[in-house]
DNA sequence: AATCTTACCAACCGCATCTTG
DNA sequence: CCAAGATGCGGTTGGTAAGAT
């Protein structure tokens, strides 16, 4: 059959041989590709022009990396594929030697089943539903351990910003199944809270901890109440971080407070229109103040031994936050906290 | 050892977009 | 401006190797 851009010659199909590479690859160092219709014929090879460029471009270029992934490239991928979606030659941009065919793989083969065992839903990157969590458990039911995610909320007053405020611990996959509830609080995570926090008399909530030695725990339905933002009198403003967020339901509060989000959806950031190249530059942003934060944080976690910080869901707020508003907020975009 | 299942990845296919005459 | 061909991209398929039974 063929392709339809080829159908008129007589094509070999299937896996290239070291021979046909071996053509290829002297054919195109002496004298480019030039144009790739032409290209089989000047090369002596019976193929199409199209799957001579792609045995190029995947595999036979010198400048291709051979190899698994690295984490950090793997923490690229999932970064950039948050706001661009399944845009896998895109995405393959930022990840130098490595092919968009390659990443495609790599995202099927590995980092779907990643974030799906951690209960995240690979399209949106936002907690799967409890419906969709418990058809992911059935498709894991090999893993018998609890999955938990945990995380650290970094007090966002810039008069404290070494503070680490809550840790939570997320079990993802064992919850048994609450009602919704009623309002856009959702209280599916157990918060485990610093006992120092229960004084503050910005905490509102009941629970466990009296032990100052002790955190306090909150399962789900406790009255631990949790303020939205751009709600709460007591929120401290702080430039750019609050601007970015209060707009978007989110987690974040000055002051103890945490509450689980629906971060927009990348079918939400389509929505938006932003014309591809902000959208680009926007994530080429992002993924910069990301680098500079993990280095951070790497920095301050030496000094907290008790805690935990799930770069991802941070990175998975701000990003997502960032996609939906104007690049401007992008210059005091967050770093303060 | 044989068979089945799963994971991985190269390659194909069809559609969209770009380029050129 | 338009049509045809070239190129690029994302989804999907199929072959193979590795692991499990």
């Amino acid at each position: 059959m063929g392709h339809r851009c080829c159908s008129k010659q007589k094509v070999k199909r299937g896996l290239w041989s070291p021979e046909e590479d071996d053509k290829l690859i002297k054919h195109i160092t002496a004298h480019g590709h030039g144009s790739w219709s032409s290209v089989p014929k000047l090369a002596g090879l019976q193929r199409c022009g199209k799957s001579c460029r792609l045995r190029w471009i995947n595999y036979l270029r010198p400048d291709l990396k051979r190899g698994s992934f690295t984490a950090e490239e793997e923490q690229i991928i999932i970064d950039v594929h948050r706001i661009l979606g399944n845009r896998w030659a895109q995405i393959a941009k930022h990840l130098p030697g490595r092919t968009d065919n390659e990443v495609k793989n790599f995202w099927n083969s590995c980092i779907k089943k990643k974030l799906l065992s951690q209960g995240l839903d690979p399209k949106t990157h936002n907690l799967l539903s409890s419906r969709q969590r418990a058809s992911n458990k059935l498709a894991c039911h090999s893993s018998s351990q609890t999955q938990e995610q945990s995380f650290t909320v970094f007090n966002m007053s810039s008069q404290n910003r070494d503070a680490p405020r809550v840790m939570m611990k997320a079990p993802v996959l064992t919850l048994p199944e609450p009602p919704p509830p009623p309002d856009q609080v959702h209280r599916s995570m157990a918060m485990q809270i610093p006992f120092s926090e229960c004084q503050s008399p910005n905490f509102v909530g009941t629970g466990y901890g009296q032990n100052p030695n002790e955190s306090a725990i909150f399962p789900y339905g406790s009255s631990v109440e949790s303020t939205i933002i751009s709600s709460s009198p007591s929120s401290i403003p702080l430039p750019g971080f609050n601007n970015l967020l209060d707009e978007n339901p989110c987690i974040w509060e000055a002051n103890a407070f945490v509450e689980t989000f629906e971060a927009p959806t990348v079918e939400g950031i389509h929505a938006q229109e932003q014309p591809q190249q902000e959208k680009e530059k926007i994530c080429d942003m992002a993924i910069d103040k990301i680098d500079e934060a993990r280095e951070e944080v790497h920095e301050m976690d030496a000094s907290f031994d008790s805690c935990s910080f799930d770069l991802g869901l941070l990175e998975s707020t701000l990003i997502s936050a960032a996609m939906c508003r104007d690049l401007s907020s992008m210059d005091d975009f967050a770093w303060n906290f």
